[in-house]
DNA sequence: CATGGCCCTG
DNA sequence: CAGGGCCATG
């Protein structure tokens, strides 16, 4: 017995225990936390709004304002504050251009908000926010005209309620305490917080403190007066209802963009119950290490059991110097048959299959769903499915694909477009403006097809072309480019059994008896050259399935050697046959076209 | 006959 | 990794 080999009690068990010696390396997710998930002004606004004492004015019509004032404060603070002086310049491509898009949008139709954060999402945010704000500026200036009116309508007295502009002169807390709404402030405080429903039923909150109210001024008033006030009010109030309804609306669609913009890096976009799916108390066992403490870039495409997070790297990126920012870990693997891991990937995928991979056809959509052009498909069925789209429309893709391919492509080895965020500002100008011509993607396989496929070798050693298909949506297959994809798979095997073979004799020569103490570690001699090949650059997570696989594997060619078959012409073939047939399910990103663009980086 | 896998070679 | 030959399947 050789004490050097970890024992694998069930090597067909829960892959995530494998590599749990290498459980610690202490990588700081801190850079990730600054450019990340850092940058959301707009989710202050919720509770600086709130906290804002303007917020429990007893005058519903104050409150509104308020509430829009609140608004259009959080919106100043929005990611791209138009705000003179310290507009950031990354975001920015060229100042008057977007002057004239701002122009341009104000002309269109309000409505726009409610249609969907996507693709025109980001772009609608940036005009859309000035736009808003205007907006408010607007009902404001009315709403104190209005105001005015009826307080000269009403009586000298309302003169007390010193109405006129500030929406903070009043003090909150007498106001507070007269109706008694200090425990419901609290109450809405929570629901701000839960979102838009919550803010809807504030809303429904205020009407009906209005209905209080107006019970009880307008009794003051002469009756005229009384009608126009109430009138008046009503007029006033669900103006501004609307109004604010349909800024909210705004404000809380297009976060969303934002959101997802940076989903992976966004721990809110993450589904807490993406802990659960772990297997079993197996999986994550002794991970207890919260999602939270781990580098969140790793989280969302996890959805597997985050058993080796950090096992990550034993080895370091020999050549390149990559930024803690630059590492992804796109995906931990899903253990083939580890359940529950469907649902997490299904959601990866729409998150990322939207604003990642089908951007730019998104992009297209977009355009498609606004343009009615009668003889296009069902723009229902173009919507609802990116990669019909995608099939259906080879050339568009092409077109808006090239020039970002080409770009990456060509800087294959500089540092990637970091995140989406990127390729909304740079890459889709980029997109935009360069010409079509040059491209032809068609039939083509690219540097990132073949790394995504290397990629895909740590779930499929024998993919079918089906398979293949599925999960290249950018590639035209035709007779060639199958097979030569196919091709690939069998060289990469090739590598593989090389590697395992060659690892099973040194392990008969170590001296070594008993298959069963064979285990492919990260940080072996076999998976560090695995890794090498299909991970160059290492900037992909090794799923523990593989390294279950490639355990099995090793100690498959253990027992043959050993056994002497290795005499016998074919005698890896049943080797072949067994491992033939624990391939794994591909993680739903995968399918998406952008996804290798992500791994670029080296 | 077509497809796909393995093997060997360059 | 690509090519080409060989072989097993269907």
């Amino acid at each position: 017995m050789n004490p050097n080999f970890s024992l694998l009690s069930q090597p067909s068990q829960a892959c995530s225990y494998l590599a749990e010696p290498c459980t610690k390396d202490g990588r700081s997710p801190s850079p990730r936390e600054q450019g990340g998930d850092s940058p959301f002004p707009w989710s202050q606004v919720p509770s600086s709004s709130l906290s804002d004492p303007d917020w429990f004015w007893d005058e519903h019509i104050q409150a509104k304002r308020a509430r829009v004032e609140t608004i259009v404060r959080g919106m100043c603070l929005s990611p791209n504050p138009p705000v003179p002086g310290n507009a950031p310049a990354r975001d920015s491509p060229c100042c008057p251009e977007k002057a004239r898009e701002r122009k341009r949008k104000q002309n269109l139709p309000v409505q726009q908000g409610p249609l969907k954060p996507g693709p025109a999402g980001d772009r609608g945010s940036r005009k859309g926010g000035p736009r808003v704000r205007e907006q408010l500026h607007l009902l404001k200036q009315q709403l104190k005209h209005l105001q005015e009116h009826i307080l000269q309508a009403a009586e000298p007295k309302a003169l007390t309620q010193g109405p006129g502009g500030s929406e903070t002169g009043k003090d909150p807390l007498s106001v507070k305490q007269r109706d008694g709404s200090g425990s419901r402030s609290w109450a809405v405080h929570s629901d701000h917080r839960q979102g838009s429903s919550g803010d809807l039923s504030r809303v429904e909150k205020h009407r009906v403190s209005e209905v209080k109210h107006q019970s009880e001024e307008p009794r003051l008033l002469p009756s005229g007066a009384r009608a126009l006030l109430e009138i008046l009010k009503k007029e006033l109030t669900g103006a501004i209802s609307q109004a604010v309804d349909s800024v909210l609306q705004k404000v809380l669609l297009d976060p969303s963009g934002h959101l997802t913009h940076l989903g992976r890096s966004f721990p809110g976009l993450v589904p807490d119950g993406r802990s659960e799916p772990s297997p079993p108390e197996g999986g994550a066992c002794k991970d207890p290490l919260p999602l939270a403490a781990l580098p969140r870039r790793a989280q969302p495409q996890t959805g597997a059991p985050l058993g080796n997070l950090s096992l990550a790297k034993p080895l370091d990126s020999p050549r390149y110097p990559v930024s803690p920012r630059m590492i992804p870990k796109p995906y931990q693997g899903p253990p083939a048959n580890c359940p529950l891991t469907v649902p997490a990937h299904i959601q990866e995928d729409q998150i990322l299959s939207q604003l990642l991979g089908h951007r730019p056809s998104g992009h297209w959509r977009g355009n498609l769903l606004q343009d009615p052009s009668p003889q296009s498909h069902p723009s229902s069925e173009v919507a609802l499915r990116p990669w019909r789209a995608a099939k259906l429309r080879p050339l568009a893709l092409s077109q808006q694909r090239c020039p970002w391919l080409f770009k990456s492509t060509c800087l294959e080895r500089l540092p990637l477009v970091p995140s989406v965020k990127m390729e909304q500002g740079g890459l889709q100008a980029v997109r935009d403006t360069l010409p079509f011509s040059s491209t032809q993607i068609q039939e083509g396989l690219n540097p990132g097809h073949l790394k995504k496929a290397k990629l895909m070798f740590f779930f499929t050693r024998y993919p079918s072309s089906n398979l293949l298909k599925a999960y290249f949506p950018d590639v035209q297959f035709n007779r060639c480019i199958t097979s030569q994809m196919i091709k690939w798979f069998s060289n990469f095997r090739e590598f593989y059994y090389i590697q395992m073979e060659k690892s099973a004799r040194q392990a008969i020569s170590d001296g070594v008896t008993n298959p069963k103490m064979l285990v492919v570690l990260r940080n072996s001699d076999l998976f560090r050259a695995l890794n090498m090949h299909y991970n160059k650059g290492n900037d992909f997570e090794v799923p523990d399935c593989f390294l279950e696989i490639a355990s099995l594997t090793l100690q498959e060619f253990f027992r043959a050697v050993s056994a002497g078959k290795d005499s016998d012409p074919s005698w890896k073939k049943p080797i072949y046959k067994i491992i033939s047939k624990l391939d794994s399910d591909i993680p739903e990103i995968f399918k998406s076209s952008s996804y290798p663009q992500e791994l670029f980086r080296n």
